[in-house]
DNA sequence: ATTAAATTGGATACACATGTCCAATTTGCA
DNA sequence: TGCAAATTGGACATGTGTATCCAATTTAAT
């Protein structure tokens, strides 16, 4: 039900939070969050196409999230790599149809409305500042580098 | 994010409940349901292994709901070709994990436990009885057979 | 018994999601 | 200037979902 795509993306996408506002190379990322580099690799640039995650080319570059983490949503990367489409239209195609979908379509678009709302109500801030930390999570190693600013963007 | 396999097999369902308790032929189905016959065989048959119709070989043969529209739910249908699986263990198998998820796929398994309950919630029967069956819907002739009796299963 | 309608299951074909590889390019740094 | 680290984009490889075809089987009706 849920591509990998979007999994690997997401796992990008939490991981660069949790480092912001520092820049990640590919490399780091696919070894903190165990996605292929190579096919990560074509999911940031697709993260970049979107502005959600902003590439810096060269020596030192690397990827870092091109917003501050409050301010994108679960929804926007899963739709930068894979995007949910709603059931606007009976896939049928019937004559006899208005806009108005059929009851079967209508709550098949209805479970679609439910995961995009629950996406489009969650950010990456909240992915990282979610009160259960203390019990294991998909710890990527939270920082070893030097100095680090909270997670979760303190400037506002 | 729905599956065609989804699609098909949901209209099938919902094509034999309106049907029922009368015995429709794959191509039959096919044709009311514009997906593709052959592979629509191959669908019906998996249902038919998870005991929501029941085959009849031979001349005169098809497929029937297996048991009564109000019995069967969405999530039936779809888990019989192509299950929600919730995730019950962090993708990444980190040592520092106990069966505990982490935030982010905490928040992606509450995502599939609402479609989850959502498909559980709804029968065949209760699509087909919509109270919106003034709106045009995705309407398969329905009937034009001899003598029906009430799609919904008057007999309790 | 023969025929025709129908499912069954296997083999195959095709399309798209997933994954890899590499040459070209950009850029920090010695 | 030259080197090495890094992204970019295209080409390619693989795997899985989607779809087709067909021989074998079952069975109603003649």
């Amino acid at each position: 039900m849920l591509s990998q795509t979007m999994e690997y993306s997401l796992r990008a996408a939490v991981y660069l939070a949790s480092q912001a506002p520092r820049s990640q190379s590919t490399r780091q990322i696919a070894k903190a969050t165990k996605v292929p580099p190579a096919y990560l690799s074509k999911l940031l640039q697709a993260l970049s196409r979107a502005g959600i995650v902003q590439s810096i080319r060269g020596v030192k570059g690397g990827m870092v999230l091109a917003r501050d983490a409050d301010d994108i949503t679960i929804l926007e990367v899963v739709n930068a790599v894979d995007p949910i489409d709603r059931i606007t239209s009976c896939p049928l195609k019937l004559a006899a149809h208005g806009a108005r979908l059929c009851p079967l379509h209508h709550r098949l678009d209805s479970a679609l409305e439910l995961v995009e709302s629950a996406f489009r109500r969650t950010t990456l801030a909240e992915v990282l500042a979610e009160p259960t930390t203390s019990i294991p999570l998909c710890s990527f190693p939270v920082i070893a580098g030097p100095r680090r600013e909270r997670a979760g963007k303190p400037r506002g």
